[in-house]
DNA sequence: AGCACGCCGACT
DNA sequence: GTCGGCGTGCTC
C-alpha cells in the first residue's frame, strides 16, 4: 500500500487566545490510523521543542505550507478520562450540530483566559529588606532601568504586589519581574486569589413550606435521583407558582449526593429575588456568572468549579459549561427564552446542549416555563421527557382578572387615544388608591419609525433596510447600526412639510401618561433608558420601593420581577408582535401576553390585565387572556405541522452576506443548487432576509427542511466542504439550526 | 506561554 | 565595541 503522509491540525492550548489556532503536524507512521479528529496528542512546539499538549482537530493529506518545517506528532496521550474530554466531546457535538469549526466550538465550551496572563493570579512577595531594595532601585535608576526601578520602588513601599497592579498601574512587562525573581530579589505567590462577585446582602429568609404540587415534583425527582436514575423534566407552573423554591430543593438534595447544580437563567432576567435566595440557602458555595464580568473574572469562577470551591454557579447560556467535576443536575429557568440561543457561530441552543450534557455526565435537567417552548412541551408529550403541572399560585393569590379589549370598537366609539376606555377607568381607580400600573407596549418592530403624510414614504438607515426611529425629538437613530442623523424638516422625497412618527413607542406613552396623570412618578424602561450599566437594576428597584406609581416599558418589564403593589398591567396594542414576518410570532406573542398579564396581582390585593388588541379573535390572544396554554399548544402545533416549521419538521437557515449584492445573490443561487444536488427536497430561497441590508451588509437567505436532523447536519456540513473550495469574494456564510428568530 | 531577535543606553 | 535589559513577534 502507498502510504502517503499524513498530517493533523492541532490545537495547542486554547486558553491563551494567541494560539488559537490550528498548527499542522505530521503523523509519524506508527500512529498514522491512530491519530484522529479528538485524539489528545503531545507535540513539540516553540523554539526550544517543549513539549506541548493539544487536541487533533482534523487529519488530512497535505499541508498548505512548506512541508520541511511541519514537525512531528511525539505520541497520544494516554490517560483516563479528564473533564478536558467531555469538553471535547460537546465541543465535537456543537460542531456537528451546528456548523462551524472546531475551533470555534472549542472556544465555546473551553473558558478562554482572553489576555489574562496566569501570573496575573500571583503575587509578588519582596524576600530582602527595604533598604537592600531601594539600594537596588538606585543603581537601576543610574543603569536607567526604568521598568526595574519603579518596580522596585513599589516594592520596597509594599511586601506584596499583586501581578495585575505590576502590568496594569505599573506598566512593567513581566520579563522584569522574571529578572528579580531569578536574582532573589523577590518570589511569586502561586497562592491563588479569586475575584469573587460580590455578595450583598444576604437576607435570611425562614423556611418556606412546600405546597402539594411543589412537594409532589420534588419527591418525584429525588425518588428518581435516589434510584440512580438521570432523566429530564418539565416544570409547567403558572407565574408565582413557586418553581424557585422546587430549584431549591432540588438543589440541596444533589449537593447533599456529593454532586454539583448548573442553573441556566435567561441573560434578562438575572433576577435579584432569585439570586438572593440561592445565597440565603447555601452562602459561599454558590458563585454567580453575568455578562458585565470580564473575561478574567469569569476564568475564576471557572477555576474555583474546577478546584471544588463551589457547588452551584448561577448563570446564561455560558454557565452551561462550568467544568464542574461531578455534576448532577442542570437546572433551566425560563426554558422557553430566546436568548438560550447563541446569536453568533456556533448558533447552538443551551437546551439541547444541556440534555447532551447531562446524557455525558449522567446529571439530571430540570427545566421550568410557565409558557413552555413548544419543543419541550411537545418532547414532554411524546413522552421524551417527563411534565410536571403547577397551576396554582403558591402564596394562594389569584390569577389576574383579564379582559380582552377590542382597539378597533375603540375608533369607531370615537375614541383616537391609544388607552380605552377600560383601560383608563382602571388606572385612573388604582392610582386613586395609590396602587401600582405597568403599561407594556411591545413595540418590536416600530420603535417611532418616522414617515411622510403626503407621500407615505419612511425615512430608512442609509445603511440598512430597516427605517429609523425618533429620539427625542429630532434624532434619527438606527437600532441596528446605531447611525444617527438629524430629522429633516421636509420629506426627502416629496418635499412635504408633514413628516412625523407614526407608530406609539414607549416615549410617546410616556408623554401622555404625562399629560393625563401630570402629578404622578412616572418610570419608563426600554433600551435607551436601560443604556447605562446598572440603569436596568436601578429602574426595577426603584419601582419595586414604590418610587414611582406607574412602569411604562418593553418586553424588559415582563420578565420575571416580583411587584407586589401592582395590581393593574395594560398591554396597550398586544398584536404588534403578531404581524413580524417570523413563524414563531404568535408564540412569541401568546408568551409575553402570559408574562404580562401574570405581573398583576402577585401580592395580596386582586389584580386585573387589560389587553388591548386589533385582533380580539387570534388565538394567541384568545388563549394568553385565558391563561391556557395547552389551547393553545393544541393550536400553534396545528399550525406549525401544517405549514412545516419546527418543531414538527427541523430547519436549516443558511444566512449569506456581502457587501457586493449580486455577488451575494449569485453564490446563494449556486449554493441552493448544489444543496439540492445533495438530495434535499424542501429547500426554498434564495430571498433577501427580513432585513435585507445591515451595516451595508445585503443579507440572503435559504431554508431546508427535513423532518429528521441528521439530514439537515450532513447537508450543512457537505455545505461548508463546498463552500471551503469555492471563491467567496468577500461573502460570509452563516449556518442556524432550528433558528429561533427567522432570519 | 516561552523563546529569539533587535534596539538602545552604559561600561571595560 | 560589547553587555545586558526589555519590547516585539513568531511558534506548525
Amino acid at each position: 500500500m502507498d502510504a502517503k503522509t499524513l498530517y493533523a491540525d492541532v490545537i495547542i492550548d486554547v486558553s491563551i487566545d494567541k494560539l488559537d489556532r490550528p498548527f499542522s503536524y505530521r503523523i509519524p507512521e506508527g500512529l498514522s490510523g491512530i491519530i484522529c479528529a479528538g485524539s489528545r496528542v503531545r507535540i513539540p512546539f516553540g523554539k526550544g521543542n517543549t513539549e506541548k499538549k493539544g487536541y487533533v482537530t482534523r487529519v488530512r493529506d497535505h499541508v498548505d505550507l512548506d512541508p520541511s518545517s511541519v514537525k512531528d506528532i511525539l505520541g497520544i496521550v494516554e490517560g483516563s478520562v479528564s473533564a478536558m474530554d467531555t469538553s471535547f466531546e460537546i465541543a465535537a457535538y456543537i460542531k456537528d450540530t451546528y456548523g462551524g469549526t472546531l475551533s470555534q466550538a472549542l472556544k465555546v465550551v473551553i473558558p478562554a483566559k482572553a489576555k489574562a496572563k496566569p501570573i496575573e493570579l500571583k503575587t509578588l512577595v519582596r524576600k530582602m529588606d527595604r533598604e537592600m531594595i531601594l539600594s537596588l532601585a538606585d543603581e537601576a535608576g543610574r543603569k536607567k532601568q526604568n521598568a526595574k526601578e519603579k518596580l522596585l520602588r513599589a516594592l520596597a513601599e509594599n511586601d506584596r504586589i499583586p501581578n495585575s497592579w505590576i502590568t496594569g498601574r505599573l506598566r512593567v512587562s513581566s520579563q522584569t519581574v522574571v529578572s528579580l525573581v531569578k536574582n532573589g530579589v523577590a518570589y511569586l505567590d502561586t497562592s491563588h486569589e479569586y475575584r469573587k462577585p460580590s455578595i450583598s446582602e444576604i437576607q435570611n429568609s425562614a423556611p418556606v413550606l412546600l405546597n402539594e404540587g411543589q412537594g409532589r415534583i420534588v419527591d418525584s425527582i429525588c425518588g428518581d435521583l435516589d434510584a440512580g436514575k438521570r432523566s429530564q423534566y418539565l416544570i409547567h407552573g403558572v407565574t408565582g407558582s413557586g418553581k424557585t423554591e422546587v430549584y431549591l430543593r432540588l438543589a440541596e438534595k444533589v449537593l447533599l449526593m456529593g454532586k454539583q447544580v448548573i442553573f441556566l437563567i435567561p441573560e434578562i432576567a438575572l433576577t435579584y429575588q432569585t439570586l438572593a435566595r440561592f445565597y440565603a440557602k447555601f452562602g459561599d458555595r454558590v458563585s454567580v456568572l453575568n455578562s458585565s464580568m470580564t473575561p478574567g473574572e469569569r476564568f475564576d469562577q471557572c477555576e474555583r468549579a474546577k478546584n471544588g470551591d463551589i457547588d452551584i454557579i448561577i448563570g446564561p447560556r455560558s454557565a452551561l459549561f462550568t467544568p464542574f467535576p461531578n455534576i448532577g443536575l442542570v437546572i433551566m429557568d425560563e426554558e422557553h427564552e430566546a436568548s438560550y440561543k447563541s446569536e453568533s457561530t456556533p448558533k447552538y441552543h443551551a437546551r439541547e446542549v444541556a440534555a447532551r450534557i447531562c446524557e455525558l455526565s449522567g446529571a439530571s435537567l430540570v427545566m421550568g416555563s410557565a409558557t413552555p417552548s413548544l419543543e419541550s412541551y411537545t418532547a414532554a408529550r411524546d413522552g421524551k421527557i417527563k411534565l410536571f403541572e403547577l397551576n396554582e399560585r403558591a402564596g394562594g393569590g389569584e390569577l389576574a382578572k383579564t379582559e380582552v379589549i377590542d382597539l378597533r370598537k375603540e375608533l369607531s366609539a370615537g375614541n383616537r387615544s391609544m388607552f380605552s376606555r377600560r383601560l383608563k377607568q382602571l388606572m385612573d381607580e388604582k392610582l386613586e388608591k395609590g396602587e401600582q400600573v405597568m403599561l407594556f407596549l411591545n413595540r418590536r418592530g416600530f420603535s417611532g419609525q418616522v414617515s411622510c403624510r403626503e407621500c407615505g414614504k419612511v425615512i430608512m438607515c442609509p445603511h440598512c433596510e430597516v427605517p429609523m426611529s425618533l429620539h427625542t425629538g429630532s434624532k434619527l437613530i438606527c437600532h441596528y447600526c446605531g447611525e444617527v442623523s438629524e430629522k429633516p424638516a421636509l420629506c426627502p422625497s416629496c418635499g412635504s412639510k408633514y413628516l412625523a412618527a407614526i407608530k406609539a413607542g414607549t416615549e410617546q406613552v410616556e408623554e401622555r401618561i404625562r399629560k393625563m396623570y401630570p402629578d404622578v412618578k412616572i418610570l419608563r424602561m426600554d433600551k435607551d433608558t436601560t443604556a447605562s450599566k446598572g440603569a436596568y437594576d436601578r429602574i426595577l428597584s426603584a419601582f419595586s420601593n414604590g418610587e414611582a406609581q406607574i412602569l411604562i416599558g418593553t418586553q424588559m418589564i415582563v420578565k420575571g420581577h416580583d411587584f407586589p403593589g401592582v395590581t393593574l398591567v395594560g398591554i396597550l396594542v398586544a398584536d404588534l408582535s403578531l404581524g413580524v414576518p417570523d413563524y414563531r410570532a404568535s408564540e412569541r406573542t401568546f408568551q409575553l401576553i402570559a408574562q404580562a398579564a401574570g405581573r398583576a396581582g402577585r401580592g395580596e390585593k386582586p389584580g386585573n390585565a387589560i389587553i388591548q388588541t386589533y385582533q380580539p379573535d387570534s388565538y394567541a390572544i384568545v388563549c394568553a387572556a385565558e391563561q391556557d396554554y395547552r389551547k393553545f399548544y393544541e393550536e400553534e402545533m396545528a399550525y406549525r405541522e401544517s405549514a412545516g416549521y419546527p418543531p414538527a419538521v427541523h430547519l436549516l437557515a443558511i444566512q449569506l452576506f456581502g457587501l457586493d449584492e449580486k455577488k451575494t445573490s449569485l453564490l446563494a443561487s449556486n449554493l441552493r443548487d448544489v444543496i439540492k444536488s445533495y438530495g434535499a427536497k424542501k429547500v426554498l430561497g434564495p430571498a433577501p432576509a427580513n432585513i435585507s441590508r445591515v451595516k451595508d451588509y445585503y443579507r440572503f437567505v435559504i431554508y431546508v427542511k427535513s423532518p429528521d436532523i441528521t439530514g439537515l447536519t450532513k447537508i450543512r456540513s457537505l455545505s461548508e466542504d463546498h463552500l471551503e473550495n469555492s471563491d467567496m469574494n468577500g461573502i460570509f456564510v452563516q449556518f442556524d439550526l432550528d433558528p429561533v428568530n427567522q432570519i
